[in-house]
DNA sequence: TTTAATTTTTAGATTCATCTAAAAATTAAA
DNA sequence: TTTAATTTTTAGATGAATCTAAAAATTAAA
């Protein structure tokens, strides 16, 4: 088996590749996981020799299909216990993450898969993230940043790109949970912040960075 | 905080001693992790360095108030997920066992105070063990083993000393569960063995071995 | 295209949990 | 009460996972 050590490296490595196909660096790995390059380094010669990884020296990182399969499998664990915690246990979506973080190394796979049922086999989890199935596939995801929405757009709140429970608070004092209609009323071309409606709110103010960082589906 | 091996050396000396007054030995404790005396008086040393245990070499040990706070804890934890893991996900009561011994190393405390109200704030795990409370007091148990019932005596299945898969797989077998109504019939002076009736069932024999790991109340 | 800055890797230590083999202490037997 | 058996501790190693400091490779700048 892996490590718990060895399993967030390749969520690391998932997460930084997510979204490009570009090789992952020593040092972008090095920040994720609050270590240090050199640390680094000597876990990629490890999961290069148990074929996790593509690793050439200087050259950066991707997963292999067995360690995608791992890191796939960690996401959806971390997924669904946050899915159990905001839906049985009546945690808030920003109280969920470091909780899940420990859940998410429990191994037996019988556990998730009843744990799985007994959510309902939900598809998305408290923070509007797509729970792959347990052969890995995930949802198409057709959300896009409010920050790229036009004057006039309708669309309704999927998700979002920070985590922290600074942002999430920041929400929950809006009254912006997944699901919430907002309607794009002006855009600031000076420092990018948009005016957005939202249904028995005042007109918000929403800065550029925080429009980034609201994941939105066009109705 | 402690480690998940610190935390399970605390769990096993607590309940080496649970039924005794007297000392653990190192031996003992070796045996029951599964490791090498050696490796246990490195880990009894650091034990009482941070004064979780008292130790004097070659003398045994004891839990001080501070791991017996951090034991019960954990064995709270283990307890509370078990029951989670046969009334919520459906596990029978002998496939339970190895993913609590997992998960009660999660850290969080609102966590499992949470799980404990989700789950209605059981008393017994599903092998009839008391959970004990947030403040670590254990329900009392008034149960005996039916090794020590006379002929004649009413009483019902209120927990197990042998918590294998293999036992409580026997026990399913023979329609024997919590609660299951035991009347004792017969016994057998050579080897110990007893007859004894449940409800819809044909008179059992249940040896020596057996009557001792089974624990009853009387009626 | 040299030189400088940055990134990445190696070298060498440290801490934790474990082991085997040997020494020391305790307990049981003669 | 000596001797023998058992238990426990120490000594010394090993394999993870981490670190700092220094060397090597790559990339960017002059
Ligand atoms: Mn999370
Ligand atoms: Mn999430
Ligand atoms: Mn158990
Ligand atoms: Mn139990």
């Amino acid at each position: 088996m892996h490590s718990y050590t060895e399993e967030n490296y390749l969520k690391a490595i998932y997460k930084l590749s997510e979204h490009t196909d570009q090789e992952v660096s020593t040092n972008e790995i090095a920040a994720m996981m609050n270590t240090k390059a050199a640390s680094v380094t000597d876990m990629l010669r490890k999961l290069s020799d148990k074929n996790l990884i593509n690793y050439v020296k200087y050259q950066g990182v991707s997963l292999t299909a067995a360690g995608m399969k791992v890191a796939v499998s960690i996401i959806r664990k971390h997924r669904l216990w946050e899915v159990f915690l905001v839906e049985k246990l009546d945690f808030k979506w920003d109280e969920v993450h470091d909780i899940a973080e420990e859940l998410e190394h429990i191994g037996s796979d019988e556990l998730i898969d009843r744990l799985d049922t007994f959510l309902g086999k939900p598809r998305r989890d408290p923070h509007g993230d797509p729970i792959p199935t347990r052969d890995g596939v995930f949802g198409k995801n057709k959300s896009l940043p409010l920050s790229e929405c036009k004057v006039g757009d309708e669309a309704s709140l999927s998700g979002v790109n920070d985590h922290s429970s600074l942002f999430l608070q920041y929400l929950d004092k809006l009254s912006m949970k997944l699901g919430t209609p907002i309607t794009v009323i002006d855009f600031l071309e000076y420092d990018g912040s948009m005016v957005v409606g939202i249904p028995g709110q005042e007109r918000l103010q929403i800065s550029k960075e925080v429009a980034k960082n609201l994941l939105v589906s066009k109705r």
